[in-house]
DNA sequence: TCTTGACTCTTACCTTACGTCATAGCTTAG
DNA sequence: CTAAGCTATGACGTAAGGTAAGAGTCAAGA
């Protein structure tokens, strides 16, 4: 009782265009059972099969010619394909985790340049600026973070402000030059140490006691994405940002609790 | 005191091909400063600083042609075209971490279909086979926790370790038909409650006790990339395993601590 | 029987961002 | 003057098809 598909037919089954059974009928990847006198394509339930197997491989990124040897040479490696391929993915990801990490720069980077400049920064934001700036922060960190450094932020009048900004500015340059340093060595953990106590004041955190090592560790992953809430100032620098985070996910561990 | 660098000074400058700079010229991305007498292409400090450009846009995966725009249309907003940018950077990532748990998956599949039958299972593993697993569990989960688990299963007795697999087993097969529902419901808490004291038998983690949540929550991750640990069975589908994930981190959330 | 519309065939050019020749002209040091 | 090294253009190949173009096939209705 097996059935047999046009090249449409099994087109509109699999998903895939005519075209494509085109090809790989050509490429002899998915060959039809047979084919009429006219010349038309017919398949059967085998190769429908197969063809499900093509695509759930070629899902897997694999090329054409790779699922052609999974398929068609019995003593090949399938497992060992996998784990290259694996590898080969784990790499695109991390690729594209630093890729997000500068896009995140650039943007920031392009809007302080076009939207604002430091006096603006010190003198408090336009009303729709700080508007859509609110709404971005809550989207990205939850309202109680963003609420809390608000209501802080209120309370300080801008000499203060400025100072701590600029504390945390000289900062992120010292650490900057100790960027090929191990992050857990003595001298970095000290300029650690001092961005905690400057970022406490910044961020109106003081209170939160039992979850402090949390919320720094949770504040290094987003320096690697933020720019605004960052030490790196102008520098495009991933591999910095990925030091920072360690530097203070260890801190984080080792000096709170 | 402009400095001249040929097709080749440029490619070694900057890193890239001579036929690239042939076919930025030819497309108009980059067009040498001038021309000699012979033709020879001669760029300036200008098309340095142009091309670093274009590197940097091509580092974050925008076509040549996106550049081009960027670059040559005064109105192009950039910081739409880097928000596009970023939202397709993410969507390749999540389908990047759903091929990768596809393969784990199949990966074990293959392994346990070729390497395994049932009986062995339950017989208890051949040694080589077992000193290979261990090894690869180890480096995913820990010199602790496969020790425990390993000094508890050798205090089962068969019967015993096969209801406890049995039971998982149930319970993933129940899980699976409420895979549409909210993970945080009652009716799929009640399952991952039973699932939690099962595990905790299975694993033998019964002296856990302030690291449990942790623990669980962990747990959930590691069934999103291994099906030796899992109760999918033979179901590909990483919408499940994240679904179990989910419910594992609620229930670790709220029921324990 | 004729026509119409849906389907099919093959061939072939287009796409991205180059790599790899092939062939030929230019420049410069010895 | 010659050999080495640089340069130019042009053409072909890559992966996985998209998009026609031109022509043959099939079933159904008038």
């Amino acid at each position: 009782m097996n059935k047999n598909y046009s090249v449409k037919q099994l087109a509109k089954l699999s998903g895939v265009s005519v075209r494509t059974l085109h090809l790989y009928d050509k490429m002899k990847l998915l060959v039809p059972q047979l084919r009429t006198r006219a010349g038309y394509r017919m398949y059967g339930e085998k190769e429908l099969l197969r063809l499900q197997q093509i695509l759930f491989y070629k899902e897997l990124d694999f090329t054409l010619k790779d699922i052609a040897k999974i398929l068609d040479e019995p003593g090949f490696d399938i497992i060992e394909a996998l784990k290259g391929h694996k590898k080969a993915l784990i790499q695109k990801k991390t690729r594209i985790n630093i890729l997000l990490s500068t896009i995140n720069n650039t943007i920031n980077n392009l809007k302080n340049k076009t939207m604002l400049n430091a006096d603006e920064l010190y003198d408090g934001l336009s009303p729709q600026l700080a508007a859509a700036y609110r709404q971005e922060a809550i989207e990205n960190y939850g309202n109680e973070v963003v609420e809390r450094a608000e209501n802080y932020l209120k309370k300080l009048n801008k000499d203060e402000l400025k100072k701590l900004v600029d504390k945390q500015k000289q900062l992120g340059a010292s650490l900057y030059e100790l960027k090929a340093m191990d992050p857990t060595s003595a001298q970095v953990q000290e300029l650690i140490a001092q961005h905690y106590t400057n970022t406490r004041k910044l961020w109106g955190t003081d209170g939160l006691t039992d979850k402090q090592a949390e919320t720094y560790k949770g504040l290094g992953n987003l320096y690697l994405t933020d720019e605004r809430f960052i030490l790196t100032g102008d520098r495009h620098d991933p591999t910095f940002a990925e030091f920072v985070k360690d530097a203070m996910a260890h801190f984080a561990d080792e000096q709170l609790r």
